[in-house]
DNA sequence: CGATTTATAGATCATTCGATCAATAGGGTT
DNA sequence: AACCCTATTGATCGAATGATCTATAAATCG
């Protein structure tokens, strides 16, 4: 038996703190997501409550379920992270077609290289996921598709890139951020040298300046 | 959430067929190689039970608890699968560098493409397994590195590929892997063009025909 | 064939997990 | 201050899970 209420020195007094629901749902998605991204989907709800600071049965009085938690995340993580722009913008012909690429991949790589996006993509790809379907084919068909046309305009008559010679320009980047946050190994602080380079090769194989 | 599916081979009368103690044990791991590269390392015991068509309780007379089954289960997809002599094929000048990084990568893709070993490195990369920091290693130190000084022998001067480029280089085939086997999207059924197109790519940019 | 060995099954235990529900208390209103 | 609404807690339930233990039966040997 625990002794009660000897001290006041216990670590946690457990204050009651009452927030308007509006506040505290956001606050659980939050702690969720970085909670999921850390320990995987399999988290136990026992140990999302804790570290939010609340207990178990609070979860349940904003979600019916654990998995109604888990959809509210995949919506935090996933929703408006690819601007709707960019097709406009990678096929802007008054850019040089190096610094519509450039841009694009500084940009995104600041979503694919944040841990919590990057880990829970993971996550929800292994459990197989219709989420990652979609946002590949997404990718493929409204930037990386326009992008192949864009090289294709740009390069000289023999070459004749495929989508899978972007899909390795893709891949080539993206894996910086899988070292980084799901191998945990050493990666560079800054990225762009690696963008720039990888970018440049890549053009230069297609004899685009 | 839970995967479906867990088994369509029952309607089994479930005859008890006593196995020797070896053979037994090697018919659980490969099981649970597949079975864990399904469904993820936390994997029920009960349902790799019923997979193998043996009770539970049969899974603690030849490993003491699930991490070991787990440890065995590495064991079985990591040993002994990066050749030895990559070292000394890949720095055989000898044989022009092309070649060499076409067989290497040709061979070496027979390993990642495969989905055991694909989806088991992914789930315990996620789990922060420390495998996968020491394999991320040795495939540096021992493989790519070298592979770096050979390219900077063969180029021209002014450029100088740094490692980054060439986890580049490797990130861009290993992503087709990934696709395939973790996010579950369409890929070339033969992946040998593409590549055969990166290293081209890759080769052509530093100047090395 | 009968006896012995031991691989295997079946029952069960102690926790842990998601989820429920009545009791409690924070904080705004009057 | 007294009151009310409801956000929050604490206790608890039933199912699931890893692991243990004993009974059973398949193969081997004399």
């Amino acid at each position: 038996m625990d002794q009660t209420s000897s001290d006041i020195a216990a670590a946690e007094p457990a204050e009651r703190r009452r927030l308007p629901p509006e506040e505290r749902r956001r606050q659980i998605v939050e702690g969720a997501v970085t909670f999921f991204a850390d320990v995987g989907l399999e988290g136990k709800t026992r140990d999302l409550a804790k570290r939010l600071g609340i207990t178990q049965s609070l979860l349940f009085n904003y979600f019916v379920n654990k998995a109604e938690i888990i959809e509210a995340v995949y919506a935090h993580v996933y929703l408006d992270r690819l601007s709707e722009d960019w097709p406009r913008r990678l096929t802007d012909r008054s850019v040089p077609l190096r610094d519509r690429l450039l841009t694009f991949y500084t940009e995104y790589s600041q979503l694919i290289f944040e841990y919590e996006w990057m880990r829970i993509f993971m996550f929800s790809g292994l459990a197989g996921a219709e989420l990652n379907r979609r946002y590949l084919h997404h990718m493929g068909t409204v930037i990386l598709h326009p992008l192949l046309e864009e090289i294709r305009a740009a390069a000289p008559a023999p070459v004749d890139p495929q989508m899978e010679d972007i899909w390795n320009l893709h891949g080539g980047i993206v894996y910086i951020g899988i070292r980084r946050h799901i191998y945990q190994v050493p990666t560079p602080d800054d990225p762009s040298d690696a963008i720039a380079h990888a970018v440049d090769r890549f053009l230069g194989s297609f004899g685009v300046v």
